[in-house]
DNA sequence: ATATATTTGTTCGTATGTATC
DNA sequence: GGATACATACGAACAAATATA
């Protein structure tokens, strides 16, 4: 509360210790996120521009009259929300401006939900076998550790992007099936050369939640938006589970229309 | 990396300090993560069931065998994940799983937490008659300035609000439908005075956002997070407009299930 | 209703590891 | 290799919120 334990001053007296950087000592708000809003703020204003670098983290700890764990605080907070990003031995930098798309009318996705996401997911953007996690397992009724293809991918409309998603299938069952996906573009084509000529939606979940920094980048969103996360699991005819899917949608481009 | 500074243990030697939870030192795997990682399997598995209380940090830290701020560095990471809840003088708990909230014709709200074992409660927060804006005018098919009831309200599952919203119906069809549904708290309810045993959906409209600061202090989230917005549009079995409302529904805990 | 203990949250201090230039 | 700068980790103290006697 006070700069020194047992040493009070009373409102309206100007504390001894100065505070450089007007950060407030016992406002009643941290001093970490003190600092986080005023580093945003000179961002927003163009004071430090993208791409221009931060000063060291021990400098803005001294300009800020904090320690450095304090600063570091700040600047975790405004790296999770994408408005910096911090490598070791080169130095702390404002990103740049993810914002590439006007915000426009929503475009109104009916289909997602009515064609139960059959459609091509768009573009080919990785994919890796890797063991199954407890959450993917469980979801594909797979043991954990069962090794699983894990395709990155991400969906379009218009030259914008809408949507970045994972999707889990059993290692066992679609080998290659990336190949052919990267190659074709379409998962529905690629399954077919698996002999899965049908599967059908077993279940579609919905929540939201902030952007992480990499949906935000990869979104071209402004830190902070939210994005719909769609959680689809489909299943073969004979019932076994044959993909897992999470996808972050970009709120603020889509509004999901659900007709009964 | 190493235990004590300036003393290294060889690869493959047992260290002197022995690792009680399996926390490896100098494995390339920050001790934070690992101990995330492993809290993490122990909700998946069951072993930390929803609501558990976690051991106190100075504890948990000991088990470790890491210091407390390595340990609350993996507590934040699983935090932002949604899989743990902490506050202040209480303790950590691992959160309860979001509710699952079907979404279809025939949606209500009551029906639907009651089926998941939890207490719903619809609180009425205000109400009043006002003339239909071209809005809700279209929704309702009704000419702009024909007066309507619009009524606020807030959704509750054991005490826990899930949603805010507001909703507005005909008011020449649903006149003093207000005066019931605050006095008994469920809609279903207060239409069934007015001679409307049934009705269903027509449409419903998905997207989200961050929460307003009016939301977080409603629904009891904290600033930043996420709410999906729904729209919806309810007919009586006749085909006529009954109700539209736009509800912002806590993210966090609400869950949305669209059946195939 | 009040005081006290418990538990998480914030802040400073210090040291060392590790990636980049 | 050396200097720089971020990343990780341990230690100590106190503040703030909550629970409890």
């Amino acid at each position: 509360m006070s700069e020194t334990p047992g040493s009070l001053h009373a409102e309206g007296h100007i504390p001894v210790t100065d505070e450089p950087a007007g950060v407030e000592r016992g406002s009643g708000v941290t001093l970490w996120r003190q600092i986080a809003e005023r580093i945003e703020q000179e961002i927003a204003t163009g004071a430090r521009p993208p791409g221009a670098r931060l000063p060291v983290e021990t400098d803005l700890a001294a300009t800020f009259g904090v320690n450095r764990h304090t600063l570091r605080r700040a600047l975790s907070y405004l790296t999770e929300r994408g408005l910096i990003e911090a490598t070791a031995g080169r130095g702390t930098f404002v990103k740049e401006p993810p914002l590439r798309y006007p915000i426009g009318p929503r475009t109104r996705f009916s289909e997602i939900v009515a064609a139960g996401g059959r459609e091509p997911f768009g573009r080919f953007l990785g994919s890796r076998v890797e063991p199954a996690d407890a959450g993917v397992a469980r979801e594909l009724s797979l043991a954990v550790g069962t090794p699983v293809l894990r395709i990155e991918s991400s969906h379009e409309a218009d030259g914008v992007p809408m949507s970045v998603g994972t999707s889990w299938f059993p290692h066992a069952r679609c080998r290659d099936l990336d190949l052919v996906y990267a190659a074709t573009g379409s998962l529905t084509r690629a399954l077919a050369t698996l002999g899965i000529a049908d599967y059908r939606r077993r279940e579609t979940r919905l929540t939201a939640r902030p952007a992480t920094a990499q949906e935000s980048q990869t979104l071209s969103l402004p830190p902070g938006r939210a994005v719909m996360v769609l959680e689809r699991l489909d299943a073969e005819l004979n019932g076994a589970p044959l993909q897992f899917g999470r996808s972050a949608i970009a709120a603020d481009r889509v509004q999901l229309i659900l007709k009964p």
